[in-house]
RNA sequence: GGGCAAGUAGCCAAGUGGCCAACGGCAACAGACUGUAAAUCUGUCCUCUUCGGAGUUCGGUGGUUCGAAUCCAUCCUUGCCCA
């Protein structure tokens, strides 16, 4: 199977141009894609476009990540339905650090394979373009009516925020990139989300006014849930690649909560698997939906995959300890058990305070595990807290020395999920 | 520079002197049901609260009024048209 067949089965693939397969069957082709340094960690909807990425090498082309130290300095219109704020150089500079250090995990970059994946940041090239070469350059060849014509411009030429000029020209430093690294690098196809198709065809036709090269792109389609929802959030926020931002178990538990749906759909984009194992355990999921096999193959894989097997391990571990024997008392729990609890949110608190006793709604909103006494009434009143297990009846339910487990831990739950463990010291 | 239109909670959006912390929808959080699923139903959803209330909101600032998201002035931002 080739690697267009391989994206296609896995539901990869969203446009393509033409020829682009022939490309790839006839040569070792360098292909990119393009990063952009919004925050100082990728997210999981940037897993995506990883993948394609090592899907790519693994086929035996030559990948190179790039990482948009100069074009997030202007802001990509795509998607937007408003102007952009600019970060900062500073912020900048930090940005593309981290997301440079989380690419160099994924891929392989030994020198010695044919096609060792590089590492590129477009700042290296735009620093040293003057306006006027850009506009004499670059800018010369594309009209304005090319530009407008983008999907991505329209958007914000017929609605009613605008377009500032800067935004305007994003798409005509992309696709200099792309024209830089045909030159520099033998560089032929771009890959990316479909929100980039615009950006990315002013590539190959930057390319092809330039200096008559071939350029090719294809696009995945953007990930989406099947009830709407936005991708890759969860109530504390984005789901990240960083392990000091989102725990490996959370991470876990992330891709574990996943529903029927989505989670047929995401095995085939997010995993390795093969054709005939996603078949088989889809099958199999179907026999008997309430083992959540398809659900579990899929956290298996992409958590070892972003974290490793060890990380995977303590998530499962962590994971049984609080969900497998869900009517078993908290107290069954040994301290290794409680202590081991890698990844779930723990907590500090006053013994003194729990030796006097305290009100519930003073506890939870003293640990920080809700921001109100307010908010903790409502909850606790509408029956969403429980305390090791059982569920707090009542907001003058009092929290004493009597409910320390081994004399120093507090189970707390939010709602079913959000475990947190409060340690008296 | 001139003319016209718009700016309301995370988003969309109603409200055009008091009954407005502001209809409705989405998103979010919690409960029931379940499989840590989906769908459905219920509750919460500006902030704090001793649950009686209290405090800050409707682009900014000043004003009119007993009383303003709603009226007036002015400024800012955005869009469209003209120069």
């Amino acid at each position: 199977m080739n690697l267009i067949e391989e994206l296609s089965w896995r539901g990869m693939i969203q446009d393509i141009m033409p020829g682009t397969e022939e490309q790839l069957k006839k040569e070792m082709t360098t292909g990119y894609i393009g990063f952009d340094p919004t925050a100082d960690s990728l997210h999981i909807g940037s897993l995506v476009p990883i993948l394609l990425l090592v899907h790519f090498q693994k086929a035996g082309h030559k990948p190179i990540a790039l990482v948009g130290g100069a074009t997030g300095m202007v802001g990509d219109p795509s998607g937007k339905s408003e102007e952009r704020n600019l970060l900062s150089e500073e912020v900048l500079q930090k940005n593309v650090a981290g997301v440079k250090a989380q690419l160099e995990k994924f891929l392989d970059f030994n020198p010695t394979l044919p096609n060792a994946a590089e590492m590129a940041n477009n700042y290296d090239w735009f620093k040293s373009i003057s306006f006027i070469d850009f506009l004499r350059d670059a800018g010369k060849h594309i009209t304005v009516n090319y530009m407008m014509a983008k999907d991505s411009v329209k958007k914000r030429i017929d609605g009613e925020t605008g377009i500032s000029y800067t935004e305007f020209a994003y798409q005509l430093m992309q696709g200099y990139d792309f024209y830089w690294l045909y030159q520099h690098k033998n560089c032929k196809l771009q890959m990316g989300g479909s929100d980039q198709w615009g950006n990315m065809t002013t590539g190959t036709e930057l390319i092809r006014r330039k200096c008559s090269g071939e350029a090719f792109v294809f696009t995945n389609p953007l990930i989406t849930k099947a009830d709407g929802g936005k991708f890759g959030k969860t109530e504390s926020g984005n789901v990240w690649l960083d392990p000091n931002r989102t725990s490996p178990y959370q991470f876990y538990q992330f891709w574990l909560n996943a529903s029927d749906t989505d989670a047929e759909k995401w095995i085939r984009i997010f995993t390795f698997l093969t054709r005939d194992a996603v078949d088989r355990i889809i099958h199999e999921h179907k026999t008997d939906p309430g083992a959540r096999v398809l659900q579990k193959t899929l956290a298996r894989e992409v958590t070892c995959f972003v974290h490793g097997k060890a990380e995977y391990d303590k998530a499962v571990e962590t994971t049984q300890k609080l969900f497998a024997n869900q009517n078993a008392p908290a107290e069954s729990l040994g301290v290794e058990d409680l202590e081991g609890m890698e990844g779930v949110v723990k907590i500090a608190y006053a013994k003194e305070k729990i030796n006097a006793g305290v009100d519930l709604v003073s506890f939870l909103a003293e640990t920080g595990i809700l921001s109100s006494k307010g908010e903790a009434r409502k909850l606790v009143q509408g029956g969403g807290i429980s305390v090791n297990r059982k569920k707090a009846e009542g907001i003058d339910f009092s929290m004493e020395a009597s409910l320390l487990l081994h004399d120093k831990y507090i189970l707390v739950q939010k709602g079913k999920k959000n475990f947190y463990l409060v340690q008296v010291i």
